[in-house]
DNA sequence: CTTATTCCTTGACTTTGGTGAAGCAGCGGT
DNA sequence: ACCGCTGCTTCACCAAAGTCAAGGAATAAG
């Protein structure tokens, strides 16, 4: 049922990561595998949570409506993480609505059959738990980016998460539309693109979908700045 | 070792909520309680997690330090609620600090000893992750807030859960001082006070801390607006 | 009672970022 | 090629909130 590439993708998951190959595989066994267009919703704020998902390719954008129809982004994610794991099993509702953004596939592990081998494989509560420490890490992050940082800090940050290099100079792909990139941040995408035209002081050009950094160590430097701090330099 | 009225206080809490007595009181015959003073530390960001925490009495706040050295308030707990759950099994380490605002008493659950249990007992699991799931829609909250709500709208609706009542008047005391609830509310505590002046035209009035709010329905009103909407009210 | 300290409020100023409107480029369809 | 759509950028304007600084009120200490 499962391609050997999809497992190999599934068992990097954190959810997978910890448990040994045998249990794994008898998991992911009766997991399934399903296509998602653009713009397809997989669950809605408020529905009844019957499965975890595992990306396995595209994007992937959990977010909430609020009460005056406004957006707000809880996160996006791609191959290799999954989402929907603590909901599953905290009885309630999901608490976020989650929408394909790309072209996706999704890997689903039905709730009812992790509950049920939880019963003799503790291990599994334990891996569980590991996924949702590592959202509430995240959480807990963003949290933090959008109280202490300014929006242009923020989108030098996230740049920085998608360059692998260390230092010297990088040039990246931006993963999805600068909308939902600007959403992500907590900003309009009018003051996204303000935001880049800062950059642009510290050493990054945008092109379409392409930012080249010109020195790492430089924007990181700026990202980590003390919102005070700025002004200090002009004396 | 349990006050009777602590035990009763601990079984309330999500994290025993769902268990049978049996369970829950075998859990809670080998936790420890600890009384603390305001200012105490109970952990730091970057610990390794030992323990689970049950509020018995008084305020946590849980917070960040950034790489700046600014803090980032991430949670304000008091009587009845947890932390510390998912940490403590995924490994890993505290992300987050946690420190005593009013004197205060705190239950000691040892991981080690919900871990152990656990293979017995996987409805232990699920409660753990009932209690996680509970601080990851907490935190979902604050994002949506902070997102889409202007600081008097978050203060409002600041206030309006500390009142219980559904519509009418209402007096509160506020729980803990206002530098702390404006780094709750991811404010400046000049803006807090510039806020509470704003919500005196929505008939919110503050005095020490003691807070009255005339019309409550009124003040959900005006929380929910939406952002763009005030200068409407102008045509 | 006086002083020091801490917490809170106010004021003036500046920056950030949201809002609405306009313009432009890229793309798909006919 | 032409149209219309969507997404991105820019502009001008303004409201929200951070910053620095000063003053007031309550509390604790001498």
């Amino acid at each position: 049922m499962l391609e050997g590439s999809d497992l190999a993708i599934a068992r990097e998951a954190v959810l997978f990561a910890s448990l040994p190959d045998e249990l794994a595989d008898t998991i992911l066994q009766r997991a399934t595998t399903r296509s998602y267009r653009r713009g397809e919703t997989v669950f809605l704020q408020g529905d009844p949570p019957e499965s975890i998902f595992v990306v396995l390719d595209g994007w992937i954008k959990l977010f909430r409506i609020t009460s005056t129809g406004a957006e707000a982004v809880v996160g996006v994610f791609t191959k290799g993480r999954s989402f929907g794991e603590a909901v599953a099993f905290a009885g309630g509702a999901y608490p976020v609505s989650a929408e394909v953004v790309t072209d996706s596939r999704l890997l689903h592990v039905r709730a009812s059959i992790l509950s049920t081998m939880m019963r003799d494989r503790p291990e599994i509560a334990t891996a569980i738990l590991a996924s949702a420490f590592r959202h509430l890490h995240g959480l807990v992050a963003q949290l933090e980016q959008l109280k202490a940082h300014t929006g242009a800090q923020r989108v030098a940050e996230f740049l920085l998460e998608l360059c692998l290099r260390e230092k010297g100079s990088c040039t990246i792909t931006l993963p999805y539309d600068k909308t939902l990139i600007a959403g992500r941040l907590g900003m309009q995408p009018q003051s996204l693109s303000r935001a880049f035209n800062r950059l642009e002081t510290q050493g990054v050009k945008i092109s379409h979908n392409q930012a080249t950094i010109a020195d790492v160590e430089r924007l990181r430097e700026y990202m980590l700045q003390d919102r005070s701090a700025p002004w200090r330099k002009a004396e």
